[in-house]
DNA sequence: GCTTTGACGTATG
DNA sequence: TCATACGCCAAAG
């Protein structure tokens, strides 16, 4: 097992229904700031059976990770906008459903 | 142990 | 807003 895998599927977990975070914001709050692309490799290889609302994860700009037009990408736009999140052009408003502002630590029960 | 790979991020024009 | 360039670094082979 692996500590930083775990904090990192943690840190997923912890985003709460109807809001997004970005793979920087992740990494960071799983105690390793600047691993952002560590984030995506793991959820490349998120073991079976392990249920992850990687749906909720973005890149920093909003931006759906994923190839416009490729299956994740529908599936990724279909379960966003199931919860309530705004999806255009593959884009989500970070400022409105990211966790980048004063709701932070509240949200993720951070000092 | 060296090289390639990435569901990334920031800077720049 | 879009595109391109470069930095980053753990994991996989």
């Amino acid at each position: 097992m692996n500590d930083g895998h775990d904090r990192i599927f943690a840190a997923i977990a912890a985003i709460p229904r109807g809001r997004v975070a970005s793979y920087g914001a992740i990494a960071a709050r799983a105690g390793l700031p600047g691993r952002a692309r560590l984030v995506g490799k793991l959820l490349g290889e998120v073991p079976d059976g392990m249920v992850l609302p990687w749906y909720r994860v973005l890149r920093s700009s909003g931006q759906i990770a994923f190839m416009p037009g490729s299956r994740g990408f529908r599936e990724q736009t279909r379960l966003l906008k199931a919860e309530g999140i705004e999806v255009k052009k593959g884009r989500v408003a970070l400022s409105r459903f990211g966790l980048d502002g004063d709701l932070d630590h509240a949200l993720w029960g951070m000092p």
